[in-house]
DNA sequence: AGTAAAAGAATGAATGCCCATTCAGTATTT
DNA sequence: AAATACTGAATGGGCATTCATTCTTTTACT
């Protein structure tokens, strides 16, 4: 297994390309080695086949950024704002690399073989960032108890990634990123009831 | 293009099964023929390409869907509990018909020639039924007025669909479909925070 | 250092499988 | 007996994967 120059990486960044183009199943392997200036052969040395292309693809890049996520993250007490953190780091991943977010969205997503037969735990553990810190929010007093951080999580989770698929195909943002994060974070810490309650009623 | 058993129907229900089973792009003509006892060629009868019955599948089934929804919301006055039973009817999907739930989830999505090339028309008509009801909510002075109906419906939609996403992939609910319905519109409805701080604006 | 041979990388044409789609023929209805 | 519906074997193209060959680098020996 030769790894002399960085033949794995150019290949699956050439991946990335195609897949976000044509999609998983249209790509041919033939378009890969073109754009990665390598022969078909020369991709069978480094990966076992086109699935597995995919596969260490998101291995690899979902590794990366849960560590930016993270340290991001930690930079920051308040659980709220830890929220509205994750928030604008995932959709941001739309403007800074939209082939990848396109190839995580769709591609990845579909593919029941993955996400089925083989446990996805990078995918779990970014999800579970926001469980975590729900957690920690519910400790710290800051959170309602009643809430459940395995629901939330799905559901923040789902709301944000809802809002990149909006975006990968509809590529004229009728809103900011940053507002949009901000937006959907406040939604999910304050709800969207008119709230009669005793406290400071802003607005 | 005849119709005269219900040969079609009966071919979109084998797709279903099969699509569910195998996933678009690994299903086979052959094999839908079979499900519905029928002869390859006689799918070509009722549909163009693979790729139509698809299509046809999703227009078909998600136009009942949203007559039934529809009916379901009419019924009640309030704009939370509208938002309620839109969340019920989604999740309950998955065990009502969860072959169909799971092409809906997995199949169609990542489909971008769906999803870009053909504007789909009945999948934003079946969201619009969120932000109509958001936009009523604030017509009626029952949610903010600084809320966008559509980031909201975005948003609920896909943590809604999140949570199927689960359902469909790992079908042990650690939640019961109407636990989950009511905790996810509860999130939306009042947020996660404990105490309404000072209602921080969201810019 | 210089050269020879062995090991390691890379190539891309050729192979062979896998279906979607077609269509000549058969069955059924009008 | 014409029109309509259905059949399923045959066709053909597309593409993942293989592997004999070529190119490049490392090692070993004088």
């Amino acid at each position: 297994m030769p790894r002399t120059s960085d033949k794995h990486t150019k290949i699956i960044q050439a991946a990335v390309k195609v897949f976000a183009r044509t999609g998983f199943f249209n790509a041919r392997i033939s378009d890969i080695a073109k754009e990665a200036k390598v022969a078909d052969g020369t991709i069978y040395l480094y990966f076992n086949n086109k699935y597995d292309i995919l596969l260490s693809l998101f291995e690899e890049e979902i590794s990366k950024i849960i560590v930016q996520v993270r340290q991001a993250i930690d930079k920051v007490k308040e659980p709220c704002k830890m929220l509205e953190i994750f928030a604008l780091h995932h959709l941001r991943l739309v403007e800074k690399n939209e082939e990848l977010a396109e190839v995580l969205q769709m591609e990845l997503r579909q593919s029941n073989k993955f996400m089925k037969e083989y446990r996805n735990t990078r995918f779990i553990e970014y999800v579970d960032i926001i469980s975590v810190i729900v957690h920690r929010g519910q400790e710290m007093g800051v959170f309602r108890k009643e809430v459940m951080p395995g629901v939330v999580k799905r559901a923040f989770f789902g709301a944000l990634d809802e809002m990149s698929r909006l975006w990968i195909l509809n590529p004229n943002p009728p809103y900011s990123i940053e507002e949009t994060a901000k937006h959907i974070a406040d939604v999910f810490l304050y709800g969207i009831v008119e709230k009669p309650l005793p406290l400071v009623q802003s607005t």
